[in-house]
DNA sequence: TCAGTAAATAAGAATATTACTATTTAGAAA
DNA sequence: TTTCTAAATAGTAATATTCTTATTTACTGA
Protein backbone atom coordinates (compact mmCIF):
# COMPACT_ATOMS: atom_id res chain seq x y z
CA UNK A 1 0.00 0.00 0.00
CA UNK A 2 1.79 3.18 -1.02
CA UNK A 3 1.72 6.38 0.76
CA UNK A 4 -0.68 8.37 -2.19
CA UNK A 5 -3.59 5.55 -1.78
CA UNK A 6 -3.57 5.66 1.70
CA UNK A 7 -4.13 9.44 1.60
CA UNK A 8 -6.75 9.00 -0.56
CA UNK A 9 -8.50 6.58 1.41
CA UNK A 10 -8.22 8.68 4.10
CA UNK A 11 -9.08 11.76 2.99
CA UNK A 12 -12.38 9.60 1.15
CA UNK A 13 -13.70 9.13 4.57
CA UNK A 14 -12.86 12.93 5.44
CA UNK A 15 -9.68 11.46 8.17
CA UNK A 16 -6.41 13.14 7.87
CA UNK A 17 -2.83 12.32 6.89
CA UNK A 18 -0.83 12.56 10.03
CA UNK A 19 2.64 11.50 10.47
CA UNK A 20 1.93 9.16 13.27
CA UNK A 21 -0.53 7.05 10.25
CA UNK A 22 2.20 6.81 8.42
CA UNK A 23 4.80 5.88 11.09
CA UNK A 24 2.44 2.82 12.06
CA UNK A 25 2.59 1.48 8.63
CA UNK A 26 6.17 2.15 7.69
CA UNK A 27 6.94 0.64 11.62
CA UNK A 28 4.04 -2.81 10.31
CA UNK A 29 6.56 -2.79 7.15
CA UNK A 30 9.73 -3.22 9.11
CA UNK A 31 8.21 -5.34 11.60
CA UNK A 32 7.58 -7.95 8.66
CA UNK A 33 3.99 -10.34 8.32
CA UNK A 34 2.05 -9.23 11.65
CA UNK A 35 2.09 -7.33 15.06
CA UNK A 36 0.56 -6.78 17.86
CA UNK A 37 -0.48 -2.93 18.91
CA UNK A 38 2.15 -3.28 21.96
CA UNK A 39 5.23 -4.69 19.60
CA UNK A 40 4.30 -1.60 17.15
CA UNK A 41 3.90 0.73 20.17
CA UNK A 42 7.92 -0.23 20.98
CA UNK A 43 9.12 -0.12 17.60
CA UNK A 44 7.35 3.56 17.28
CA UNK A 45 9.20 4.50 20.54
CA UNK A 46 12.52 4.44 18.57
CA UNK A 47 11.87 6.72 16.18
CA UNK A 48 10.50 10.15 15.96
CA UNK A 49 8.03 11.54 15.74
CA UNK A 50 6.71 9.77 19.54
CA UNK A 51 3.31 8.28 19.61
CA UNK A 52 1.41 7.30 22.10
CA UNK A 53 0.26 3.92 22.66
CA UNK A 54 -3.47 4.83 22.01
CA UNK A 55 -3.00 6.34 19.34
CA UNK A 56 -1.75 3.04 18.10
CA UNK A 57 -4.54 1.27 18.85
CA UNK A 58 -7.06 4.18 17.18
CA UNK A 59 -5.16 4.54 14.43
CA UNK A 60 -4.32 0.44 14.02
CA UNK A 61 -8.52 0.16 14.08
CA UNK A 62 -9.09 3.34 11.67
CA UNK A 63 -6.50 1.39 8.88
CA UNK A 64 -8.75 -1.57 9.53
CA UNK A 65 -11.54 0.18 8.40
CA UNK A 66 -10.41 1.29 5.64
CA UNK A 67 -9.24 -1.84 4.73
CA UNK A 68 -5.27 -0.84 4.77
CA UNK A 69 -4.39 -3.45 7.79
CA UNK A 70 -6.68 -6.29 8.99
CA UNK A 71 -6.79 -7.43 12.80
CA UNK A 72 -6.49 -10.81 13.61
CA UNK A 73 -7.58 -12.31 17.30
CA UNK A 74 -5.60 -14.62 18.82
CA UNK A 75 -5.91 -16.04 22.49
CA UNK A 76 -3.13 -13.78 23.68
CA UNK A 77 -4.25 -10.57 21.81
CA UNK A 78 -5.02 -9.16 18.27
CA UNK A 79 -2.79 -8.83 15.69
CA UNK A 80 -2.46 -6.62 12.81
CA UNK A 81 -0.79 -6.97 9.60
CA UNK A 82 -0.54 -5.03 6.08
CA UNK A 83 -3.52 -5.78 3.69
CA UNK A 84 -1.24 -5.66 0.56
CA UNK A 85 -3.40 -5.86 -2.19
CA UNK A 86 -6.04 -3.74 -0.52
CA UNK A 87 -8.39 -7.14 -0.91
CA UNK A 88 -9.22 -8.80 2.56
CA UNK A 89 -8.27 -12.43 3.21
CA UNK A 90 -8.79 -14.85 6.03
CA UNK A 91 -6.32 -16.72 8.30
CA UNK A 92 -6.02 -20.84 9.48
CA UNK A 93 -5.14 -19.77 13.38
CA UNK A 94 -3.06 -22.37 15.49
CA UNK A 95 -4.88 -22.79 18.48
CA UNK A 96 -1.57 -24.00 20.57
CA UNK A 97 0.92 -22.52 18.94
CA UNK A 98 -0.68 -19.18 17.39
CA UNK A 99 0.87 -19.53 14.36
CA UNK A 100 -1.35 -17.83 11.91
CA UNK A 101 -1.15 -18.68 8.09
CA UNK A 102 -3.22 -17.41 5.05
CA UNK A 103 -5.63 -19.08 3.33
CA UNK A 104 -7.54 -17.60 0.26
CA UNK A 105 -11.48 -19.13 1.17
CA UNK A 106 -13.49 -16.18 1.73
CA UNK A 107 -17.56 -16.57 2.86
CA UNK A 108 -18.70 -14.40 -0.26
CA UNK A 109 -21.91 -16.01 0.13
CA UNK A 110 -25.66 -14.79 -1.58
CA UNK A 111 -27.02 -16.84 1.34
CA UNK A 112 -25.84 -14.72 3.86
CA UNK A 113 -26.42 -11.54 2.34
CA UNK A 114 -30.14 -12.33 1.23
CA UNK A 115 -30.54 -13.40 5.08
CA UNK A 116 -29.10 -9.91 6.43
CA UNK A 117 -31.69 -8.23 3.72
CA UNK A 118 -34.61 -10.11 5.38
CA UNK A 119 -33.22 -9.01 8.57
CA UNK A 120 -33.14 -5.18 7.31
CA UNK A 121 -29.59 -5.36 7.61
CA UNK A 122 -27.13 -3.39 5.55
CA UNK A 123 -24.19 -5.86 5.28
CA UNK A 124 -20.86 -3.83 5.80
CA UNK A 125 -18.30 -6.84 5.93
CA UNK A 126 -17.38 -10.10 8.07
CA UNK A 127 -15.31 -11.58 10.31
CA UNK A 128 -14.28 -14.82 9.15
CA UNK A 129 -10.85 -17.20 11.09
CA UNK A 130 -10.31 -20.76 11.12
CA UNK A 131 -8.90 -22.44 14.37
CA UNK A 132 -7.49 -25.57 14.44
CA UNK A 133 -3.90 -27.30 15.23
CA UNK A 134 -0.95 -27.21 13.16
CA UNK A 135 1.30 -30.03 11.72
CA UNK A 136 4.00 -29.06 14.29
CA UNK A 137 1.47 -29.01 17.45
CA UNK A 138 -0.36 -32.23 16.09
CA UNK A 139 2.74 -34.06 16.94
CA UNK A 140 2.74 -32.87 20.55
CA UNK B 1 -29.27 -27.46 27.19
CA UNK B 2 -30.10 -29.50 30.15
CA UNK B 3 -28.03 -30.28 33.31
CA UNK B 4 -27.58 -33.95 32.11
CA UNK B 5 -26.32 -32.62 28.51
CA UNK B 6 -23.70 -30.24 30.64
CA UNK B 7 -22.46 -33.46 32.83
CA UNK B 8 -21.86 -35.04 30.13
CA UNK B 9 -20.15 -32.99 27.95
CA UNK B 10 -17.66 -31.89 31.11
CA UNK B 11 -16.87 -35.61 31.80
CA UNK B 12 -15.52 -36.31 27.83
CA UNK B 13 -13.14 -33.95 28.16
CA UNK B 14 -12.27 -34.32 32.20
CA UNK B 15 -13.85 -31.30 33.69
CA UNK B 16 -16.02 -31.19 36.48
CA UNK B 17 -19.09 -30.19 36.97
CA UNK B 18 -19.14 -27.48 39.95
CA UNK B 19 -22.19 -25.43 41.59
CA UNK B 20 -20.50 -22.53 39.75
CA UNK B 21 -20.94 -23.80 36.51
CA UNK B 22 -24.20 -24.57 36.67
CA UNK B 23 -24.77 -20.84 38.30
CA UNK B 24 -23.05 -19.39 35.31
CA UNK B 25 -25.83 -21.54 32.81
CA UNK B 26 -28.72 -20.54 35.27
CA UNK B 27 -28.27 -17.27 35.27
CA UNK B 28 -27.73 -16.68 31.48
CA UNK B 29 -31.18 -18.54 31.09
CA UNK B 30 -32.88 -16.01 33.20
CA UNK B 31 -31.22 -13.23 31.78
CA UNK B 32 -32.37 -14.23 28.73
CA UNK B 33 -30.82 -14.09 24.84
CA UNK B 34 -27.34 -12.91 25.52
CA UNK B 35 -25.38 -11.26 28.17
CA UNK B 36 -21.63 -9.62 28.61
CA UNK B 37 -19.47 -11.72 31.74
CA UNK B 38 -20.45 -8.73 33.60
CA UNK B 39 -23.83 -8.86 33.80
CA UNK B 40 -23.79 -12.75 34.05
CA UNK B 41 -21.26 -12.00 37.46
CA UNK B 42 -23.52 -9.39 38.64
CA UNK B 43 -26.20 -11.59 38.18
CA UNK B 44 -24.44 -14.77 40.12
CA UNK B 45 -23.79 -11.85 42.84
CA UNK B 46 -27.63 -11.82 44.04
CA UNK B 47 -27.03 -15.71 44.58
CA UNK B 48 -25.46 -18.46 46.55
CA UNK B 49 -22.83 -19.59 46.01
CA UNK B 50 -20.76 -16.72 44.90
CA UNK B 51 -18.84 -16.55 42.05
CA UNK B 52 -15.86 -14.50 41.41
CA UNK B 53 -15.37 -12.48 38.07
CA UNK B 54 -12.47 -14.41 37.07
CA UNK B 55 -14.60 -17.81 37.56
CA UNK B 56 -17.69 -16.59 35.29
CA UNK B 57 -14.67 -15.62 32.52
CA UNK B 58 -13.09 -18.79 32.77
CA UNK B 59 -16.17 -20.62 32.89
CA UNK B 60 -17.64 -18.84 30.00
CA UNK B 61 -14.67 -19.82 27.92
CA UNK B 62 -14.78 -23.11 28.45
CA UNK B 63 -18.75 -23.32 27.99
CA UNK B 64 -17.75 -21.72 24.89
CA UNK B 65 -15.23 -24.84 23.92
CA UNK B 66 -17.35 -27.49 24.70
CA UNK B 67 -20.18 -26.19 22.51
CA UNK B 68 -22.68 -24.59 25.15
CA UNK B 69 -22.36 -20.92 24.74
CA UNK B 70 -21.12 -18.57 21.89
CA UNK B 71 -19.04 -15.92 22.23
CA UNK B 72 -20.47 -13.12 19.86
CA UNK B 73 -17.79 -9.88 20.04
CA UNK B 74 -19.06 -6.70 19.92
CA UNK B 75 -16.90 -3.09 19.64
CA UNK B 76 -17.86 -2.61 23.63
CA UNK B 77 -16.96 -6.29 24.49
CA UNK B 78 -17.93 -9.91 24.47
CA UNK B 79 -21.45 -11.25 25.30
CA UNK B 80 -22.33 -14.64 25.84
CA UNK B 81 -25.55 -16.53 24.65
CA UNK B 82 -26.70 -20.39 24.82
CA UNK B 83 -26.25 -22.87 21.96
CA UNK B 84 -29.42 -24.17 22.32
CA UNK B 85 -29.67 -26.67 20.09
CA UNK B 86 -25.92 -27.77 20.34
CA UNK B 87 -25.44 -26.71 16.91
CA UNK B 88 -23.29 -23.46 16.94
CA UNK B 89 -24.57 -20.55 14.66
CA UNK B 90 -23.70 -17.24 13.71
CA UNK B 91 -25.15 -13.57 13.57
CA UNK B 92 -26.01 -10.26 12.19
CA UNK B 93 -24.10 -7.13 14.21
CA UNK B 94 -25.33 -3.60 13.90
CA UNK B 95 -22.18 -1.51 14.08
CA UNK B 96 -23.66 1.40 15.45
CA UNK B 97 -25.88 0.05 18.22
CA UNK B 98 -24.78 -3.16 18.39
CA UNK B 99 -28.02 -4.69 17.71
CA UNK B 100 -27.77 -8.77 17.29
CA UNK B 101 -29.72 -11.18 14.65
CA UNK B 102 -28.85 -14.63 14.50
CA UNK B 103 -28.47 -16.51 10.75
CA UNK B 104 -28.77 -19.43 10.22
CA UNK B 105 -25.94 -19.40 7.26
CA UNK B 106 -22.92 -21.55 8.23
CA UNK B 107 -19.36 -20.92 6.18
CA UNK B 108 -18.91 -24.69 5.99
CA UNK B 109 -17.04 -25.36 3.27
CA UNK B 110 -14.70 -27.88 1.93
CA UNK B 111 -12.69 -25.20 -0.16
CA UNK B 112 -11.30 -24.13 3.57
CA UNK B 113 -11.18 -27.71 4.81
CA UNK B 114 -8.74 -28.04 1.78
CA UNK B 115 -6.73 -25.49 2.20
CA UNK B 116 -6.51 -26.25 5.74
CA UNK B 117 -5.33 -29.61 4.96
CA UNK B 118 -3.07 -28.27 2.65
CA UNK B 119 -1.30 -26.22 5.10
CA UNK B 120 -0.90 -28.91 7.65
CA UNK B 121 -3.74 -27.83 10.38
CA UNK B 122 -6.53 -29.76 11.86
CA UNK B 123 -9.56 -27.62 11.46
CA UNK B 124 -11.31 -27.43 14.84
CA UNK B 125 -13.96 -24.99 14.46
CA UNK B 126 -14.48 -21.44 12.69
CA UNK B 127 -15.84 -17.89 13.80
CA UNK B 128 -17.67 -15.98 11.89
CA UNK B 129 -20.01 -13.25 12.12
CA UNK B 130 -21.40 -10.26 9.79
CA UNK B 131 -21.17 -6.88 10.64
CA UNK B 132 -23.60 -4.15 9.23
CA UNK B 133 -26.46 -1.47 9.72
CA UNK B 134 -29.72 -2.54 11.42
CA UNK B 135 -32.90 -0.80 9.55
CA UNK B 136 -32.77 1.78 12.47
CA UNK B 137 -29.81 2.96 12.31
CA UNK B 138 -29.74 3.17 8.40
CA UNK B 139 -32.51 6.14 9.06
CA UNK B 140 -30.37 7.91 11.00
C1' DT C 1 -0.34 33.07 3.24
C1' DC C 2 -3.54 33.13 7.15
C1' DA C 3 -7.45 32.03 10.01
C1' DG C 4 -10.99 28.84 11.21
C1' DT C 5 -12.62 24.27 12.32
C1' DA C 6 -13.01 19.58 12.75
C1' DA C 7 -10.07 15.87 13.52
C1' DA C 8 -6.12 13.91 15.90
C1' DT C 9 -2.93 13.56 19.55
C1' DA C 10 -0.83 12.71 24.27
C1' DA C 11 -1.35 11.54 28.80
C1' DG C 12 -3.55 9.47 32.08
C1' DA C 13 -7.91 7.30 33.92
C1' DA C 14 -11.12 3.69 33.41
C1' DT C 15 -12.60 -0.69 31.94
C1' DA C 16 -12.23 -5.42 30.13
C1' DT C 17 -9.88 -9.56 30.26
C1' DT C 18 -6.38 -12.74 31.65
C1' DA C 19 -2.75 -14.68 34.71
C1' DC C 20 -0.96 -16.18 39.26
C1' DT C 21 -1.12 -18.57 43.67
C1' DA C 22 -2.75 -20.60 47.78
C1' DT C 23 -6.75 -23.09 49.09
C1' DT C 24 -10.83 -25.87 48.24
C1' DT C 25 -13.47 -29.44 45.95
C1' DA C 26 -15.35 -33.01 42.53
C1' DG C 27 -14.77 -37.37 41.09
C1' DA C 28 -12.16 -41.78 41.17
C1' DA C 29 -10.71 -45.70 43.52
C1' DA C 30 -9.66 -48.30 47.62
C1' DT D 1 -17.07 -44.02 53.60
C1' DT D 2 -12.29 -42.37 53.26
C1' DT D 3 -8.45 -40.98 50.81
C1' DC D 4 -6.16 -39.16 46.90
C1' DT D 5 -5.29 -36.13 43.06
C1' DA D 6 -6.11 -33.23 39.37
C1' DA D 7 -9.09 -29.61 38.48
C1' DA D 8 -11.46 -25.52 40.04
C1' DT D 9 -12.06 -21.54 42.83
C1' DA D 10 -11.39 -16.89 45.12
C1' DG D 11 -8.83 -13.08 45.50
C1' DT D 12 -5.61 -10.35 43.77
C1' DA D 13 -2.20 -8.71 40.42
C1' DA D 14 -1.12 -7.93 35.75
C1' DT D 15 -2.14 -6.90 31.13
C1' DA D 16 -4.83 -5.38 27.12
C1' DT D 17 -7.84 -2.15 25.35
C1' DT D 18 -10.79 1.81 25.40
C1' DC D 19 -12.32 6.32 27.06
C1' DT D 20 -11.81 11.33 28.60
C1' DT D 21 -10.04 15.85 28.17
C1' DA D 22 -7.10 19.57 27.17
C1' DT D 23 -4.03 20.74 23.54
C1' DT D 24 -2.20 20.47 18.90
C1' DT D 25 -2.49 19.94 13.95
C1' DA D 26 -4.10 18.97 9.05
C1' DC D 27 -6.93 20.64 5.79
C1' DT D 28 -10.24 24.19 3.84
C1' DG D 29 -11.36 28.46 1.98
C1' DA D 30 -10.73 33.42 2.00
Amino acid sequence: MKAPVLSALLKEKGYKLTAQRQAILTALRHLGERASAKVIYEELCKQKPAVSLDTVYRNLRLLAEIGIVQQILLQSGAVFELTDDGRHHHHLVCVDCEKVVCISYCPESCVYTEQARLAGFAVLGHLFEVYGRCADCQQK
